[in-house]
RNA sequence: GGCGGCGUAGCUCAGUUGGCUAGAGCGAGGGUCUCAUAAUCCCUAGGUCCGCGGUUCGACUCCGCGCGCCGCCA
C-alpha cells in the first residue's frame, strides 16, 4: 500500500545570524525525519533555506560597507556550506530574493489584492526616527525609547492590510475540528486561546521611503511587502517553481514556539485567502537554553555546528540533541550531557556491543556466519528488537524522539544482558558448545543488524560503518521487512574489527 | 491583570481513563564476568510525589486555594 508523501519545511533562517544550535537542531530533526520515512517507503522532500529581505538585514549590510544583497548572498551560501559539511539533506533550499519567489509573492498579492482581501489604510503610532520603527507604550522606558533614549513622535502611516480578521472563525473551527494540527497539543491550546480574541487584520506593508530592500507590491510601486507574505509563501512557491505541487498539502511545518503566531494564525488565513488547502501539521519544538555563567567551556554560548562536529562528530551530535530535548518542550545544551550521552549510551551501550560481538565472531569463527538455533533465550532478544522497531515507530509519528531513541537502547541494553547470560565466551571453551556459540553470535550480528537499520535516520555514519563491519551492502539499511534470519547467507563473513571504535570514548580530564 | 503550562529520588525525567509495598536512565556505593572501548552484567538510593484543604472505600493521578518557576496575551 503506497503510503502519503512527507513534505517537511524547516523555517527559512534569517540572514542576520550565523547558523546556530536552533537553526541546527530543526534542521537535523527535518533530515532525521526525511530518511525515518524514505526507509519506510514514502516520498519525501524537504525544503529549507533562508529569509532575507528587512530592515535588519539593510541595515547590517550598510554597516559592513556591502549591499544587502552582497551580505545575504555571503549568509545564505553560509547555511547551505554548512549544512552541506554537516550532512543535513535538503531537496531545495530556496532564498526569498530567488527572481521564481519575488514573482510567486506578487502573483499571489496581486491575486488576493484583486479580490478585495487586501486593502489601503492609515494607523497612527510612536514612532523612533533612530530605530526607523513604531513602538507600543509599553516597550517605552520612561516613555523614551529604550535605544536613543528620545521620545517617540506620533505619526500617521498609510500601509496595506491583509483582511485576516475574516478568517478568524473558518481558522478557528478548523482548529477545533483536526486535534493534530498543531503539535505537540499544547501549542494548539495556546492558539485556541488566541483565537479567543480578535486577532484583527495584518498590516503587510512597508513604504520604500522605510524600507526598500524587499519585494515590491505589484499594484503600489511606493510599497514592499514586509515579512508575513514574503517569508511564509516560500513554503508553496519552492513547490509551484519546482513543478510539485502535489507535495503541498502533505505539508509537515517544523518550527520553533518563537514563531508559533505566524504560522498558527497568520500563514493559515494567508492559505485560506489565495484558495489553498492548508498544511498537515505544523510541528513546534521549543528552544534550547544555555546555561549562564557556566557556559560550555570550549564551545561557547554560540553553538555552532560545525564546532560540535569537529569535536564529536555529527552522529554524537545528532544523538544528543534528539535524545536529550523532548521535542515540544525546551531543554539545556550542555556539554558534559552530550559527552555523558556519547560514553554511556552510544560507546558504552551501541559501539562496545558491536566490539564484543564482531570480536567473537572473528576469533571463534574467523568472521563465518554459522546457523541459528533459536532457543527461547534467542527469541526473547529478537522480540526485544521486534518491540523496540514498533515503539521507535510509534514514537517518531508522534515527534518523540526521545522516547524512541529510548525504546531502541532498551534492545541494546537487551542483547548485552543476552552476552552475559548465554556467555559465548565461556561456551567456547567447550569444542562440544561450538556450534551453540555460533548460533548466539549470528543472533547477535542480527541483533546488530536491526540495530543500525532502526538508528539509521539518526545516526547515519555510524549505521554505515555498523552494516559494513557485518559485511552488508548499506543499502540493506533500508531494507525493512528483512526478516530474521535472512541478512546472512550461509558462509557470510563478518569483517575484522577495525582498530577505531565505533564511537570512541570521551575522556574526561577529572575536576 | 487575563489565559495556559509546569513543580515526582543528587541530576534529567516516566507515571495512560484515580487502586497491589511510587518507577527509569545517569551520577554515587558495593559485587561479578573477562568476549569487549577498565566496557558488560548484578545489587544498593528508602524520595513530605511544591504546600494546605476537599471529593472518594482509596489520589502523585480529580476539585479549590496558596506558593514558586515559565510561556503567551494585554
Amino acid at each position: 500500500m503506497p503510503r502519503d508523501p512527507v513534505y517537511l519545511t524547516t523555517p527559512l533562517f534569517y540572514v542576520n545570524a550565523e547558523p546556530h544550535l536552533g537553526h541546527t537542531y530543526v534542521t537535523l530533526v527535518a533530515d532525521v525525519l526525511a530518511r525515518f520515512w524514505r526507509a519506510r517507503g514514502r516520498t519525501t522532500f524537504v525544503l529549507t533555506g533562508t529569509d532575507e529581505h528587512g530592515d535588519k538585514i539593510a541595515q547590517a549590510a550598510a554597516a559592513a560597507g556591502v549591499s544587502p544583497r552582497e551580505h545575504a548572498d555571503r549568509v545564505s551560501a553560509l547555511f547551505r556550506a554548512t549544512w552541506d559539511a554537516a550532512g543535513l539533506r535538503y531537496d531545495h533550499f530556496i532564498r526569498t530574493t530567488d527572481a521564481y519567489h519575488v514573482a510567486f509573492v506578487q502573483r499571489v498579492l496581486a491575486d488576493i489584492h484583486s479580490r478585495g482581501e487586501i486593502y489601503f489604510g492609515s494607523y497612527r503610532g510612536l514612532y523612533c526616527v533612530g530605530c526607523e520603527r513604531f513602538y507600543q507604550e509599553r516597550e517605552l522606558v520612561d516613555g523614551l525609547c529604550p535605544d536613543h533614549r528620545v521620545a517617540p513622535t506620533e505619526i500617521a502611516e498609510e500601509n496595506y492590510f491583509f483582511r485576516m480578521g475574516a478568517y478568524q472563525e473558518r481558522l478557528q473551527a478548523t482548529l477545533e475540528a483536526n486535534p493534530g494540527l498543531i503539535v505537540p497539543e499544547g501549542y494548539r491550546r495556546e492558539v485556541l486561546a488566541l483565537l479567543r480574541e480578535p486577532i484583527g487584520d495584518l498590516c503587510i506593508s512597508r513604504p520604500k521611503t522605510r524600507l526598500a530592500w524587499g519585494i515590491e507590491l505589484p499594484f503600489d510601486s511606493r510599497y514592499v511587502t514586509y515579512v508575513w507574505f514574503d517569508a511564509l509563501l516560500n513554503y508553496v512557491s519552492a513547490l509551484a517553481h519546482l513543478g510539485r505541487m502535489e507535495l503541498w498539502p502533505a505539508a509537515e511545518h517544523l518550527i520553533g514556539k518563537d514563531i508559533l503566531k505566524a504560522h498558527a494564525i497568520f500563514w493559515p488565513t494567508m492559505l485560506m485567502a489565495a484558495g489553498l488547502p492548508l498544511y498537515r501539521r505544523l510541528c513546534v519544538h521549543g528552544h534550547w537554553q544555555m546555561q549562564q555563567g557556566k557556559m560550555s567551556k570550549s564551545l561557547g554560548n554560540v553553538v555552532r555546528p560545525l564546532d560540535v562536529k569537529a569535536r564529536y562528530g555529527m552522529d554524537a551530535f545528532r544523538y544528543y540533541v534528539l535524545r536529550d530535548m523532548a521535542f515540544g518542550q525546551d531543554a539545556e545544551f550542555n556539554e558534559d550531557s552530550l559527552v555523558a550521552r556519547l560514553n554511556g549510551d552510544l560507546a558504552n551501550g551501541l559501539g562496545n556491543l558491536a566490539s564484543r560481538v564482531l570480536a567473537m565472531q572473528q576469533r571463534y569463527f574467523d568472521g563465518v556466519i554459522q546457523p541459528l538455533a533459536a532457543e527461547p533465550i534467542d527469541l526473547a532478544l529478537r522480540s526485544a528488537f521486534a518491540t523496540a522497531a514498533r515503539e521507535l515507530d510509534a514514537h517518531v509519528e508522534d515527534l518523540a524522539f526521545h522516547r524512541g531513541l529510548e525504546a531502541v537502547w532498551r534492545a541494546l541494553d537487551h542483547a548485552n544482558k543476552y552476552v552475559v547470560e548465554t556467555a559465548p565466551f565461556t561456551l567456547a571453551k567447550d569444542p562440544a558448545r561450538r556450534p551453540r556459540v555460533g548460533a548466539i553470535l549470528h543472533e547477535l550480528c542480527e541483533a546488530l543488524r536491526t540495530a543500525a537499520q532502526l538508528l539509521a535516520p539518526f545516526l547515519p555514519e555510524s549505521a554505515e560503518r555498523l552494516v559494513a563491519l557485518l559485511g552488508l551492502p548499506a543499502a540493506r539499511l533500508e531494507d525493512l521487512e528483512l526478516p530474521w534470519g535472512a541478512a546472512f547467507a550461509p558462509g557470510h563473513r563478518t569483517l575484522p574489527l577495525p582498530p577505531e571504535p565505533l564511537f570512541p570514548r570521551i575522556e574526561v580530564p577529572a575536576a
